[in-house]
DNA sequence: GTAAAAGCTGACTTTGAAGTCAAGAATTGC
DNA sequence: GCAATTCTTGACTTCAAAGTCAGCTTTTAC
């Protein structure tokens, strides 16, 4: 078994998600992420050179999955479709990563001075093309002419919401956490806002 | 002149609101707050006891705005007027007060922390007015059975967001900041967005 | 004009978390 | 089975930032 490495390695960043999501980078310490994974506070120092390398290593680890979410566009040519599966995908990574999305939100309202160059780049291509895609819709008549980047803000903000606030959330809505249910119920008021206040056609 | 000591305490919070929101609580240095502000790092400790409380002086002077952007739900009984002047206001407070906004996200999305209970229980009251609000005008056919609360986290986020994610923002639009007419703009969508997709009428 | 009060700060102490290390424990390969 | 390698950690050092303070400067009140 030489995967004592990758299993503990992972088992560090698996907890270290949840510290820095819930404390901020810098508010984050290495003694909490340890007790977390179960490993005395030096042994992460033997997998990972510094706080700053095991923060990028975590960082990384969350942008698969968000990047992911914007498939939608270019598996379906309906608009009705595609924004909705994009939307209930957004959601569902609110739901099922929320550290992910915390981590990278405070990373990105900080001015993501630890997100890799190549990695924003690859987001704003990606960013272009799903503007690019809704710019088609309009000019095809099948959606009411709205700026696609704006609309990909409000949709960008109003799914991860449900991740980066919870503490509000949770609050105003009464429950200890959010179900199910909530969550598809706020899937469908966006889709909701976004397909009506859009006026989006199947073609 | 007695206003020296008013004076400071509102240079150094004004300071203070930037780094705070530039850098998150635990990041952010008392004696790059002094130099912002143009004073030693030793004067900031003679007019707040400790980093501590600063950044809940901060916290509060940060609130009053936010809680004022609601004031249209208790001004209008049309509901497209008040939605609008609503979306309007709280675009505007991204706009004007950037840092503000910031360190309230921060706050609440660790969990609020430093939020004081009666503050927390404010928003909450005020949030459950305008719930109410949206329900009477649904209860009068006046918009479509839309969950109120839901709206309300749609219209928060989408709004905010041009504060809080302002880098990813700017990167997208290719601005170095934003102007008055991006900030319309997003206003006009979200606005768009609620009026049609709430099927919004007025009475 | 002057003394008391308020404001200011350079130099210092304290604190607590990052990061190191040497030695022991567990695992692997043969 | 045992040597080599990898893994583990308690105890330690380092370091940066919070917080203090004594003494100087400015302002105020009379």
């Amino acid at each position: 078994m030489a995967k004592i490495r990758e299993r503990n390695r992972e088992l560090i960043i698996r907890a270290a998600s949840k510290v820095f999501a819930e404390q901020g980078f810098a508010a984050a310490k290495t003694v909490d992420i340890g007790e977390l994974a179960g490993v005395a506070k030096a042994n992460i120092y033997y997998y990972f050179k510094t706080k700053q390398n095991l923060y990028s290593s975590v960082l990384e680890s969350v942008i698969e999955p968000l990047l992911a979410a914007s498939d939608p566009f270019y598996e379906h040519d309906d608009p009705r479709i595609a924004l909705t599966e994009y939307i209930r995908a957004k959601v569902k990574i609110s739901q099922q990563q929320p550290y992910a999305s915390k981590v990278f939100a405070s990373e990105i309202m900080h001015g993501a001075p630890h997100l890799p160059e190549d990695v924003a780049e690859q987001m704003l291509q990606q960013t272009r093309q799903s503007s690019a895609r809704i710019q088609d819709w309009i000019d095809r008549g099948l959606m009411s002419p709205v700026d696609p980047q704006h609309l990909l803000f409000t949709i960008w903000a109003s799914t991860q919401t449900y991740a980066d606030f919870d503490w509000q959330i949770t609050r105003v809505t009464g429950k200890d956490q959010l179900e199910e249910e909530d969550y598809n119920a706020a899937a469908d008021l966006i889709c909701q806002l976004v397909l009506k206040g859009c006026e989006v056609k199947s073609p």
